[in-house]
DNA sequence: AAAGTTCCTGACCATATGGTCAAGAAGAGG
DNA sequence: CCTCTTCTTGACCATATGGTCAGGAACTTT
């Protein structure tokens, strides 16, 4: 009894304060880089001291870790639109929707991503060697498909696959060039509607998707 | 007279350490972000001392600086392949062409460059907000003209330069990346190529270019 | 309510880093 | 040769940072 001094358990305050500390790591490893972040400023957007970071995650790099495995997941999650599909117009349409729906709800998330692959890795090599190379050879197989199947033209699905990273990711890495060539706006609605439609039909259309 | 001691006057052998510093921390820079670098490391890789870094840059912060005009100088020399074309199909190709030789041949300049934005261009948000916009809307209207011309499809051209920005950088940037999933190899030539080839293939088709 | 466990935090420490400086080396000019 | 300027560098400093720790608060269990 006696359990709901305040509306949580030891083990949902846990939760609650890991989940806290994620979500302002993510931002300040995104705004500053790796080396650039400090606990300091981590725990201050958190509203914590900074000892009680060192609580929950025990080091620096773990606490980096766990951003880079939880972004990780998301990313993987969005593959989901491939698998329900019976073909590109419908795999690959959804998947950049899906993608560029990101980009826009979780930009820090994107671009923590960026800083660790650009760093060469140094966190989550094993990841891209085996995770994502298993995702990619999956996909790359079903686009393989789709191109014996005559849907589309004969493409390199890795070199497909690139440029769709690099097209939807680039709207929330470089959200900031954008913005400022937006008259210093964040894209609007319409503006997010227009880009999501233009990326995915030149792209269609580029690939020759029946 | 003895000016030819070794084979460089003052003046000279200043420009030779420049030079070498410059190159030395765009590297380092690219590798480990601006919080991550460090002057040593930059030191050590040039060679020299870090005291005689500070003897031609007095600031870590000048040092970047310096490394990020460098790179944007060459950005925008990139620029040229688009006013030398009358049409979509050869500006455009050539552009495309133009940036993913630059992204082969300076990768590291391009990391810096997506580092400097990803932090909100602490640095260069004067040279965003006065030359890029102004290089942006000059293309824009030529774009502009091209699709009023109808020589390609009616596609807000600043999304797509915002594409052809994402995917050929995208070879740099994520360089690390498309290594790993290329068996942990550098493209071959031919590899670099296809690559080229198939990105600017689809995207052209994708815009309609006639 | 006593005992046990988990959580929280101010104060502290060792280290690394950007930057300084003074003293000298190396050329240039006369 | 002598002087002046430019370069070079080892030693040094102030500060910031990741991380530690001991003691106490808060919650849980018996």
């Amino acid at each position: 009894m006696a359990q709901a001094k305040r509306a949580s358990s030891k083990k949902e305050r846990r939760q609650e304060s890991e989940t806290l500390i994620l979500a302002a790591a993510e931002k300040v490893f995104a705004e500053a880089g790796y080396g650039g972040a400090t606990m300091q400023l981590i725990a201050d957007l958190a509203g914590l001291p900074k000892a009680n970071l060192h609580y929950y995650f025990p080091t620096k790099e773990a606490l980096y870790r766990q951003v880079v495995e939880n972004i990780f997941q998301i990313w993987l999650e969005a593959a989901d639109a491939f698998d329900e599909a019976d073909g590109p117009r419908e795999g690959l349409g959804a998947y950049i929707d899906a993608k560029m729906e990101i980009s826009r709800r979780q930009p820090a998330g994107s671009k923590v991503w960026a800083f660790e692959v650009m760093h060469r890795a140094p966190i989550i090599q094993d990841y891209l060697e085996t995770t994502l190379m298993e995702w990619t050879k999956g996909r790359a197989q079903l686009i393989q498909g789709w191109i014996e199947e005559g849907l589309m033209d004969p493409i390199d699905p890795q070199i497909l696959l690139n440029m769709i990273w690099a097209t939807t990711q680039h709207y929330a890495d470089f959200s900031h060039q954008i913005e400022v060539l937006n008259g210093s706006e964040p894209l609007s609605d319409a503006q997010w509607a227009a880009a999501k439609a233009d990326v995915k039909n030149i792209i269609l259309k580029g690939l020759g998707v029946k």
